[in-house]
DNA sequence: TTGTTTTATTGAGAATTATCAGTTTAAAAA
DNA sequence: TTTTTAAACTGATAATTCTCAATAAAACAA
């Protein structure tokens, strides 16, 4: 709600390499899904891959690069910066997630800024090879537009699941959305910061905290060594459709 | 945030009539900006013109009819309803939108209820038509794009505006996004019901009342005759942005 | 018009949530 | 490790917002 922070992790990403996405394994997860190998073969200005500290700024609103960010691995917050500097949280983009989208369709700058919230390891796309394989393939809009969808669903849902109800059915809603995104093979996962959660409802970070120490009370929340976290998904869903 | 309390409008829609797309004077602000007049000559499954009277359901979540509406008149709500039927509004479309836009990228089903809030002027289009001038016009795709990306702005900017901040504020900020929806050449526009006010910004109604009487004692909004009001878009920007 | 019904407004008290300050815990640096 | 710093938690109080009930105003129907 106030001024970011600004707890952000200066580190540089690391630069991988050059991608390689006529081999890339996960490809037909990613935007690149539609393409076949033979795209990549031309002169498109290159794809580099990036792995980024968490906490790292990916770029800034109103910023404009030219490059769109397709997330391979880890989590993305998105910030809605307002014109006095207050900001929220609008999304959190995962893999397979595409970032700064709103470039391929005329906007000139950035809509928000991103940054990571945990390792994160992603292509950075120009613009212009975006381009030049649409007029070439034109399934590739395909994967483009689902893409839009997606995005357009998630905050669709997000007004709904983060906005409405009292604090501890949002915060309930929250860590059910949290548990999907960051799930392990144990079926732990991470807690992001009591003040991302905050920027993410709207709801002061004491408040936060509290209702999240009373889930833990109630066994709602275990905490596992390492900072990990396992959840009673039904106990949540059944907070979180209260009345 | 309760069911809806269903003040549906049940009068039938007035077919006005099958549209003649490459006649429609407004089609350069609308979704069939790209396409030539020569696009409507061929067999399409046609393409219809209704009105609909204030509070009337378009559709509702979850009914797969096959049709997406391009709104020319009027103003739509998109509530978004969850599994135990709550619901919220999530967005507002105005002239030149396309509500249902959904069922152009895989979705099998409406996501929103849709009911408008005036009376509404729109042209209901099959999705197979699409389809099929999409097929034809590869420049088709843009519009459709162009479509997503600012209703995902919208969103985001619901979000910010709605979710944020004291009730004065997203009160403040609602009566800001009223205003720029429904002025008309005098500077007047309506205030929605205040239910429909809650259920944009979960705020009880009750509180949204005692907020609007306030900004009418302070004239922040003044009433004309007719139901129409005028506000001090400066005052309200500045209740926005305070900290 | 008049009566009827719905919607909006207001009041009072209860409940929720925010704020501020202090403490504990965890993370990072030395 | 120890020290330092940042983040999370807790308590007390204040402020906001909700709820329920009652009244006023507006919309609608006869």
């Amino acid at each position: 709600m106030d001024k970011s922070s600004n707890g952000i992790n200066c580190t540089n990403p690391e630069w991988i390499g050059r991608s390689h996405c006529e081999h890339c394994h996960i490809r037909k997860t990613m935007l690149f899904s539609e393409l076949p190998d033979s795209a990549f073969e031309n002169k498109l200005e290159p794809v580099n891959h990036y792995i980024y500290p968490s906490r790292a700024l990916i770029y800034e609103a109103g910023s404009n690069k030219k490059y769109v960010y397709s997330i391979r691995r880890g989590l993305v917050k998105l910030e809605y910066v307002s014109a006095n500097g207050d900001n929220r949280i609008v999304r959190l983009l995962g893999p397979g997630t595409v970032s700064g989208i709103e470039l391929l369709d005329g906007a000139d700058a950035y809509l928000h800024n991103a940054i990571t919230l945990s390792e994160v390891d992603l292509c950075k796309i120009p613009v212009s090879s975006i381009q030049q394989l649409e007029n070439q393939y034109p399934n590739f809009s395909k994967p483009i537009r689902e893409q839009l969808q997606f995005q357009l669903k998630l905050a669709d849902q997000w007004i709904f699941a983060l906005g409405t109800g009292s604090a501890k059915q949002r915060v309930a809603h929250l860590i059910l959305l949290l548990q999907k995104c960051f799930v392990d093979k144990n079926n732990e996962f991470v807690l992001i910061h009591r003040d991302d959660m905050a920027a993410m409802t709207s709801i002061a970070s004491e408040t936060i905290s509290r209702i999240i120490a009373r889930f833990k009370r109630e066994k709602i929340l275990l905490k596992s060594e390492s900072n990990l976290y396992q959840c009673d998904v039904p106990a949540l869903e059944k907070i979180t459709a209260a009345h």
